[in-house]
DNA sequence: GAAAATTATTAAGAAGTCATTAAGTTTAAA
DNA sequence: TTTAAACTTAATGACTTCTTAATAATTTTC
C-alpha cells in the first residue's frame, strides 16, 4: 500500500514533494498523468492522494470522482490561484483539503499529517474496553482481538457511532439489512444477543448495549 | 559485493567521496566511465550506485536503465544544477535520490544511510518465527529455509507487508494475478492452503494467516 | 397480580463461504 | 524430450453466519 500517491505533471514540484515526504518516512509513488495515477491506485491502493487539478490528460475532476467511488480515500488538491472558477470551488468543497501553488512544502506536510490524524480519530472509535477500527474492520476488547461477523460489526459500529442515543429497531434494521430486505426484524434481536455475548462482560446483565423498552437499543 | 559503486569522472570529487565513505566502513569501488562502472557492477554487484549523470562515454540515462533492468539496486544521481531538463527530471523521478553539485559530503552520506535503512526495513520483514527476505526471495521459519513457490511468496509478502490489515480476496488476487487475469479467484484459496501448510505450525488451526469471514485474509 | 406487550433465549436448519482433495494443465528445468 | 514442479480447476466436505420459529423471561398496563 502506498502512503501518499502524487498526481502531478510538473516533475520538479513532484520530485520536491517526494523527497520531503520520503524524509518523513512515507511510502510515496507518483504519476505525471491522471491515467497513470489511477492505475497505480488500482494496483496498490493509497492512504492519501495529492492531486494536481490541472493534469495533461484527464481533468482532475473525473479522477476525483473515480477515487471517491470505491473507497473514501482522502484527497488534497493542488491548484493554481488563477484556476479558480465555480467548478473548481465545487470540487474543493468535497476535497479534504487543498493547497495553492506556489506553496510552502512545510505547510503541505502539516496538512497531510493533519488529515492522517483526523482520519485516524474518525475511523477508530474507542469506548471503555472496546476499540472498534472501521478501516480494517477489527474490534478489540481489553486489547484482545474479537472476531465479529459482518452483521455484528455493522451493528456495533452504528451503536458506537451514536453513543448515548437510542436507536429504534427499525432504524437499525434498515441501516444494516436495507429497507427492502425480506428478513424479519426479529433477526435483529438475535444479532443483538450474539453481539452481547461477544462484547459484554456479563451478557446476562448488559452494561454496554442497553435495551430501551418499546423503542430500541442504546450504546451506554 | 561492493557496498557503494561510484561512477564519477572527476577524480577529485571521486576520491573525496571514496575517502569519506571508507571512513564509514563501506566497501567502495569507483569507475570514471559508464562502461567501467557497468562492468564492475556485473562482476561484483553493488548495494548502492552513486552515478554522475554526465559521464564522458555513455550517458547516465542508459546506465540507469541497465542497472535497473535486472536488480532493483538503489541509485543516487549526481547532477549539476545547470543540467536540468525534462529528460533528467524523468530519471530523477525514478531514482531513489539525487544530489546537486556542489554538494556537502555530509548530506550525501546522510542520504546513503537513509537509503540503506529504508531498503533494509522494507526488504526484510520479520514476524514471529517467519523471516521474509524480499531482496533475495527467501523465507525462513525458525531459521530454517522454506521453499515457497512464486505465488506463495508473493502472497506471503503482501500479507506480511500489511500486517494486521484484512485484505480482501479481490485485492490479493489483483495484486498477484493482475486484474486482467483469467484465473478464478478460487485459485487464491488453494494457494492460501499451500502457504499455510508451509508456514503455520498447525495448518489445521492457522495462527498467522487468519481467515476473515466474508472479507479475506489477515496476517495476525 | 394478571394479562398484554415486548424482548431474550434457544435450537434447528438454510444459506453462504471457505478448506480440502485430487486430477488435469501448464510451465520450467534437466 | 522427458521429468518434475507449479499452477489451475472443479467437486466435495466442513464450517460459519444468518434466519426462522418456538418458548421463556421480562416489563408494562390495567
Amino acid at each position: 500500500m502506498i502512503d501518499i500517491l502524487i498526481a502531478e505533471d510538473n516533475k520538479e514540484i513532484c520530485g520536491l514533494i517526494t523527497d520531503f515526504l520520503r524524509a518523513e518516512n512515507y511510502v510515496v509513488s507518483s504519476a505525471d498523468t491522471g491515467e497513470k495515477a489511477l492505475s497505480l491506485y488500482e494496483k496498490y491502493g493509497a492512504r492519501l492522494v495529492l492531486l494536481d487539478i490541472n493534469l495533461p490528460d484527464t481533468d482532475g475532476f473525473s479522477i476525483c470522482e473515480k477515487l471517491r467511488r470505491n473507497d473514501n480515500v482522502p484527497i488534497i488538491i493542488i491548484t493554481a490561484r488563477t484556476d479558480r472558477d465555480d467548478k473548481l470551488n465545487g470540487i474543493l468543497l468535497g476535497a479534504d483539503d487543498y493547497i495553492e501553488k506556489p506553496f510552502d512544502i512545510e505547510i503541505l506536510i502539516a496538512k497531510i499529517k493533519g488529515i492522517f490524524k483526523r482520519r485516524l480519530a474518525r475511523d477508530i472509535i474507542s469506548d471503555g474496553d472496546i476499540l472498534l477500527n472501521i478501516s480494517d474492520g477489527t474490534v478489540t476488547k481489553n486489547g484482545i482481538q474479537t472476531e465479529l461477523s459482518a452483521k455484528e460489526f455493522e451493528l456495533l459500529k452504528i451503536l458506537m457511532q451514536n453513543k448515548g442515543q437510542t436507536l429504534t429497531k427499525e432504524f437499525l434494521f434498515n441501516r444494516i439489512w436495507g429497507s427492502d430486505s425480506e428478513s424479519e426484524i426479529q433477526t435483529l434481536t438475535v444479532h443483538i444477543k450474539y453481539l452481547r455475548e461477544k462484547i459484554e462482560n456479563d451478557p446476562k446483565a448488559p452494561q454496554k448495549i442497553i435495551t430501551v423498552w418499546g423503542k430500541g437499543y442504546r450504546w451506554a
